[in-house]
DNA sequence: ACCTGAACACCGTTCAAGT
DNA sequence: ACCTGAACACCGTTCAAGT
C-alpha cells in the first residue's frame, strides 16, 4: 500500500506540510504584505490548508516568529572581523542594525519574545568578544551591549511604525501635523528646528550613532 | 422639558459618557490590567455603556491611546533646568525617560503613533534646548535628541515585553532557557558573561547610558 | 501521524435605527 | 446630539472527529 506513487522511495506518504515550509510562507507574506497581514488563518489559506494543520508543526503564532527570524539570521554569514579593537566593536554593533533593518515585522518580535534566535546568537558573542577586545571588563561589555541593543531596537520600532503609518494613509502624519501648529512662542526650538526633522540618511545616522555610543563606553571605561 | 433633574442649571441633559470619562476608564484598565486588556469594548463595559457610544468622544483606538499620553504627560509639570549645560542636558533627557518609565502601556502608542502628546512637548524643548546650550548646532541638536529617543524607546520596549512575559508565564524564560544550553565552545563570551545578564537597577542603568551618549555627541560635535 | 470543520471567546469598526 | 443592537470582517486557539 505504502509508496504507490511513482519515484519516491520514502516511507510512507509525505506530510502535505513541514515546518519548513510554513516558516518560507509566512516570511513570504511578511516581505510582501507587512507584519499586520500575517495571521495564521492567511497563512494556512496561503498554504491551501486549515488554521489548524499549522498548530501540527509549529506550537503557536510565536513559536512561528521565531523560527522566521532565525531563518532570517541564518542567511547571514558570520563575517570575517577587523583586527584594530574599535573598528571591531563598530563593525560588529552595526551588522546587529543590518540583520535587523529589512526585516520591518522584526518588532512584531520583539514586542512577543526576547530577541535570541539560535541563529542570531553568533552576533551578540561577536559584540561582546569586541567590547572585551577593547579593554572592556565583562560586566561593561554587557552593559555596551545592552546599550547597543536598546538604541538599535528603539531606531526600529520608529522606523516601522513610520512606514507604517505611510502605508495606511497618503496624508501628512501626526507628526506633520503637530509641528505645523505649533506655537513659536512657547516652543521656539521645536520650531525653528523643525526643517532639521525630516531625515533622510538613516542606516548612516545609525552607525554615526553607534560610534558615539562605543566611543562613549570606552572613554569611561577606560578611565 | 429640560433640566428637570433637580439642582443642575446646565441646559439639555448631562451626556452619560464623556471624553474626560473614557480617558480615565482607560488609564484605570491600562493600570491595573495592562495594555492588552485595555479593548473598546472592555472600555465599554467598565462604563457600563456599549463600544459604539465611545465612538462618539473618539475618533478611534489610535486617538484614545494618543489622549491617554497626554493626560499622562499633563500630571507632570515643567521643572526648573539646572543651569550648567551638560548637567541640563543629562536632566532634560532623563525626564523623557522618567515620564514614561511608569506606563507600560506607552509601548501600544509606540507601535502606533509617533510619540508627540500636546503635553509631552516641552519634554522635546528642553532637550533641544539643552543640547543647544552645550553648544550642538541645530541639526546635532535634533540629531542627538533622535538617538537619545531610540535608546529610550528600546528600553521601555524591551522591558515592557519582559514584564509581560513575566505576567504571563512563572515558568523560565526564553532567555533563561536559551542561556543554559549554551555551548561554551561556541560563544564563550556569552558563556562567560552569563551572570551578569540579570539586571537589577535599571533606572540607574538607563541614565548612565544616558550620560554615555550624550558626552559623545557633545564630545564629537565641540571637536 | 496528520489533517479537517465547527466552535469558543475574542477584536475594531460600520450601519441603520432609536430618543 | 447621543446612544443602541445587530452585523461585518476579522483574530488565535481548542476540541472532537476523521483517515
Amino acid at each position: 500500500m505504502a509508496s504507490s506513487t511513482s519515484g519516491s522511495s520514502r516511507l510512507g506518504r509525505p506530510a502535505r506540510l513541514s515546518q519548513d515550509a510554513i516558516v518560507t510562507a509566512a516570511q513570504l507574506i511578511l516581505d510582501r504584505a507587512g507584519p499586520e497581514q500575517l495571521s495564521m488563518r492567511r497563512l494556512a489559506k496561503e498554504l491551501s490548508s486549515t488554521p489548524m494543520a499549522l498548530y501540527h508543526h509549529v506550537r503557536d503564532k510565536d513559536e512561528l516568529l521565531m523560527l522566521v527570524l532565525d531563518a532570517h539570521a541564518a542567511r547571514f554569514s558570520r563575517p570575517k572581523q577587523p583586527t584594530e579593537p574599535r573598528a571591531r566593536f563598530v563593525t560588529a554593533a552595526n551588522l546587529l542594525y543590518e540583520v535587523l533593518a529589512d526585516c520591518p515585522w522584526i518588532v512584531e518580535i520583539l514586542a512577543s519574545d526576547d530577541l535570541l534566535a539560535v541563529s542570531a546568537l553568533w552576533i551578540v558573542e561577536d559584540i561582546l568578544d569586541a567590547a572585551i577586545a577593547c579593554g572592556l571588563s565583562e560586566a561593561d561589555a554587557v552593559y555596551a551591549y545592552r546599550t547597543i541593543w536598546y538604541y538599535t531596537a528603539g531606531e526600529l520600532l520608529i522606523r516601522m511604525t513610520r512606514n507604517r503609518r505611510r502605508a495606511v494613509s497618503e496624508g501628512p502624519s501626526h507628526r506633520d501635523k503637530a509641528f505645523a501648529k505649533l506655537d513659536p512662542e512657547k516652543y521656539p526650538r521645536l520650531t525653528s528646528t523643525a526643517s532639521n526633522w525630516p531625515q533622510l540618511t538613516e542606516r548612516d545616522t545609525h552607525k554615526r550613532g553607534l560610534e558615539d555610543i562605543i566611543d562613549a563606553i570606552i572613554a569611561r571605561c577606560a578611565k
